[in-house]
DNA sequence: GATTCTGAAA
DNA sequence: TTCCCTTCAGAATC
């Protein structure tokens, strides 16, 4: 039998989808490798820099990834990739941060590196004197900004420097979550991911970056790290729902005191042993000049742990806020790596590196979450709507294959096929929302939905008293949102690989019974919306999901 | 004092 | 490149 892998020289890698070995050597080379292209037959990875960084921060060392790959290529692994991979790996901790006599210090192995640091110009900032061959002085204030400039010349710097303790605070895990009065316990997975962010214990165990799947309980990962550590926490939510929901948890999970915890939004500007508060205050400036208000929070109390949760939104100004904060311990929550910015390494350089994740595949195979069927129907547009789309604008021509009518009938025949299940229908066009319940008559949920009536509405969905919901991009947002087991996307941004990831998440908490769901998209074929659709499928595939593809012919054969 | 509405920003 | 959602502060209203 032939192997699955083809290794080319400009570090890309050919996956067969149809060879047997196909499942195991994609679990292999995930830890190293991102995905770039997911068609039918050959997906294709590639291994960069920052995968391999990431990599080596999480412990993996050159020889088990190449016995990896030795194992399931198909022809000789070219020599230029070998080498990239042991320069690359090599490049992490090749430059340390340690404080040493009281002074922040760049140090390495290499005399050449430091030879080349003290001639560059954007490094004269930063350097205070040269202690010798292999350690420089820098200056303690630019931490942050440092490992930002030198990941940028390839150096990602390993930080050593170690952390300030902080005020310590007393937070203990209950055994009996109160609400429910169920024992409460910590997943095996969870513990792993705790134990690789504490690991080291003091200094190697500061910061980092934590990757689960949406309803794998990274809450609880948080809570266990915040109850090994033991100090004032400052926790950064994206938005008041989630900044409610880790209050609840956190008195739910531990023996915390109300009084403790501080909200600190537009609402309530409390500042509390452990506080929460939303990166929109964070980030507010009355004007453009201003500078940012609420600032001073980081600075407010003698934080020992800052956690931000969905670290793949954090905006723009709160990692500069971050690179003041070096000596703060750091722990990054996220579903995703991949931000749509670009701004990866700025994760990487500011928050940490990534400790820990498990494949989604992983999870489902142990029912933590539900198996989903994907499935994407193409469906033409109508004569008319055709030709005007023929000669519209490119940049009309995404909305209007988005907003193809003919998608009611598809979306009518999912829904009698799926006559007892609880069904999300997505889309993120207002009219095409309303143009759809106009029609159908369902409960429909979008961003000026007051929330009185959206908790109304979360509430009889739960209940089963309504099993059809239709929603906006609140979709993407909503953490409250309840659990359905049938999502139907019928148009969506502009391929965001997060927004996809963050939609069938909607559909992933365990299910009763066969633990089973079903996720379906519906696109025009023939269309730019076609294209973009593809792109969104990446991180899926990257976490194993396949993505069943139907033409209407196909589809009308196997739902009527 | 609490709620609801508004517009701006991202 | 879009459109949409969310959040904030402050004003208006009860």
């Amino acid at each position: 039998m032939s192997k699955p892998l083809i290794i080319q020289s400009d570090n890309t890698i050919l996956l067969e989808v149809d060879n047997p070995d196909f499942e195991d050597a994609r679990d292999s080379i995930s830890p190293f490798a991102e995905l770039e292209k997911s068609p039918e037959h050959i997906h294709t990875y590639r291994i960069s820099p920052l995968s391999l960084w990431n990599a080596a921060a999480s412990g993996l060392e050159v020889k088990t990834i190449i016995d990896v790959l030795a194992g399931y290529t198909r022809y000789d692994i070219p020599d230029s990739v070998i080498t990239t991979i042991k320069e690359q790996m090599k490049r992490y901790g090749l430059l340390k941060l340690v404080l040493e006599n009281n002074e922040l210090r760049l140090v390495s192995a290499d005399p050449f590196v430091i030879s080349e640091l003290l001639h560059d110009k954007k490094m004269e900032l930063f350097i205070l004197n040269r202690i010798d061959d292999s350690s420089l002085n820098v200056n303690p204030d630019y931490r942050g900004h440092i490992k930002q400039a030198l990941i940028k010349k390839g150096f990602p710097v390993e930080d050593l420097a170690g952390y300030e303790d902080g005020d310590p605070c007393d937070i203990k895990l209950r055994d009996i979550s109160l609400t429910g009065n169920i024992e409460f316990s910590v997943r095996d997975y969870q513990k792993s991911a705790i134990n690789a962010f504490y690991r080291g214990g003091g200094k190697e165990g500061g910061s980092g970056v934590i990757v689960l799947p949406c309803g794998a309980g990274k809450t609880i990962v948080g809570i266990g790290i915040m109850s090994v550590i033991e100090t004032q926490t400052l926790i950064l939510v994206t938005n008041t729902v989630a900044l409610r929901q880790w209050k609840d948890e956190l008195l739910d999970k531990t023996y915390l005191d109300p009084d403790d915890i501080g909200e600190f939004s537009g609402a309530k500007k409390e500042i509390k042993p452990v506080t929460i508060a939303t990166y929109n205050i964070l980030t507010y400036r009355k004007d453009k000049k201003d500078n940012f208000l609420h600032f001073g929070l980081f600075k407010s109390r003698n934080w020992g742990l800052i956690v931000y949760d969905e670290v793949h939104l954090l905006p723009a100004p709160v990692f500069r806020m971050t690179s003041e904060i070096q000596s703060k311990r750091r722990l990054g929550l996220t579903a995703t790596l991949i931000r749509e910015d670009g701004l990866e390494t700025d994760v990487f350089s500011l928050i940490g590196p990534k400790k820990y994740d498990i494949p989604w595949k992983i999870l489902e195979k142990c029912n933590w979450i539900a198996s989903a069927m994907c499935t994407e129907i193409r469906i033409e547009l109508d004569q008319e709507t055709r030709f005007q789309y023929s000669i519209a604008r490119e940049r009309e021509k995404f909305r209007m294959a988005s907003e193809n009518s003919r998608k009611l009938e598809i979306v009518q025949k999912i829904m009698e096929h799926h006559k007892d299940d609880r069904i999300l229908i997505i889309g993120q066009y207002l009219d095409q929302l309303k143009a759809l319940n106009d029609v159908f008559k369902y409960a429909i949920i979008t961003g000026s939905t007051p929330v009185s009536i959206r908790e109304d509405l979360y509430e009889k969905f739960r209940k089963g008293e309504i099993t059809r919901l239709v929603v906006s991009r609140v979709a993407n947002f909503s953490v409250d949102l309840p659990d359905a087991n049938v999502a139907i996307q019928i148009s969506g941004t502009f391929g965001s690989r997060q927004e996809e990831a963050q939609r069938l998440g909607r559909i992933l908490r365990p299910k009763t019974g066969d633990n089973k769901a079903f996720f379906y998209t519906v696109v025009t074929s023939n269309s730019v919306e076609e294209k973009f659709a593809h792109n969104r499928h990446l991180f899926l595939a990257e976490e194993g999901y396949e993505y069943t593809i139907l033409n209407e012919e196909m589809f009308n054969e196997r739902f009527l």
